[in-house]
DNA sequence: AATCTCCTGTAGCAGTTGCTACATCGATAG
DNA sequence: CTATCGATGTAGCAACTGCTACAGGAGATT
């Protein structure tokens, strides 16, 4: 039966393309036309490949959330730990490099959402954040740190707040910002 | 002319309005009709008030700015100067008070709408920061710092950056990650 | 009294939204 | 060869969006 299985690939491929499309233009054109015309296919043939626009969403969010998750573990692995302040450095300067400040950028957005109360966007938020304070408290050195989760939840809001922060005052001071986090 | 004055009387008490709805409902519900109706006008009044739909949401986050603004320093006097750490953990304590946490809940919503280009809000995040930066400048320590205008930049990523941790994680992982942030 | 200007309600327009009913086509199973 | 079923296009609906044309009423001016 290719029937079946051709419907099963067009929509992988369907959620990459959505993928790519909310990288490069963030939350602003998400409407069902929209992502149907960035991934090539009709509003008609999207909602044959998804049950409705928020599994749309959700499909394209879940690539997301791997590749950054992938990215930032290519970037720094998870041996030797850190103490917060190099472990900061070393997370902000990954954050900010060109090829992943685009999912920062996605990933304040978000949140944002989520904040909303936005369908797929609360839903999604959540187990993004705990996979980001797993990765990160897998990273901390625990030696005499008795609640590395709290710890590692400083570090995540530091990394938010400088992607934040390149948002609304542009990338040269948050970057002259970023070299500050050590110096306290 | 008491009919020039009733409609600039009615526009300020229907900026109050519009502002009084943002904060207690965020960015969620902001079509004309809405606005108009948490104002208690119809949504054509409101387009007597104000010129279009962006001039009336730029209004209410005026107001909101003012008085987030004023809060703040109410909380926080503008001297004794402090050093990084002990600035961040009371200003931390500032914004997630109760009656401040919704301002800066709404505030990680208008940065992320302006990430997204939308139109009053790009415009009004970069005064709102600069504001912001000032207001932490005038209260650090100046003794050898030389890029203070970057330290409050960092200051401004902790306190932003534990908002939005606590829109994803929640108030309690959030407060014991404020409580970190002094001891790196 | 007549007019004029400010104020405000009614109605609606053109565009977008998410989503759906229906028809069709083509391949495959019987 | 026919019947079935997956895949796809056409067309459209009801709700909502920001915004506007028009008319009328109330007070001020002359």
């Amino acid at each position: 039966m290719p029937r079946q299985l051709s419907r099963d690939a067009s929509r992988d491929h369907v959620a990459d393309l959505i993928a790519a499309h909310l990288v490069t233009t963030g939350l602003a054109r998400t409407s069902l036309r929209e992502l149907a015309a960035a991934a090539g296919v009709s509003d008609r043939m999207l909602l044959y490949y998804f049950a409705d626009k928020a599994d749309a969403l959700g499909a394209g969010l879940g690539r997301i959330a791997a590749t950054l998750t992938a990215m930032l573990d290519a970037a720094i692995p998870a041996q030797p730990r850190l103490h917060p302040a190099p472990l900061i450095v070393a997370a902000v300067a990954v954050t900010t490099d060109g090829a992943v400040a685009p999912y920062m950028r996605l990933w304040i957005e978000i949140v944002a959402a989520a904040a909303r109360g936005e369908v797929p966007f609360a839903a999604i938020a959540k187990p993004i954040s705990d996979g980001f304070l797993d990765w990160i408290e897998a990273r901390l050195d625990p030696a005499g740190d008795d609640d590395s989760r709290a710890t590692a939840a400083a570090i995540l809001a530091v990394i938010d707040g400088l992607a934040l922060l390149e948002i609304c005052v542009g990338s040269d001071l948050a970057k002259r910002a970023a070299g500050r986090v050590n110096r306290w």
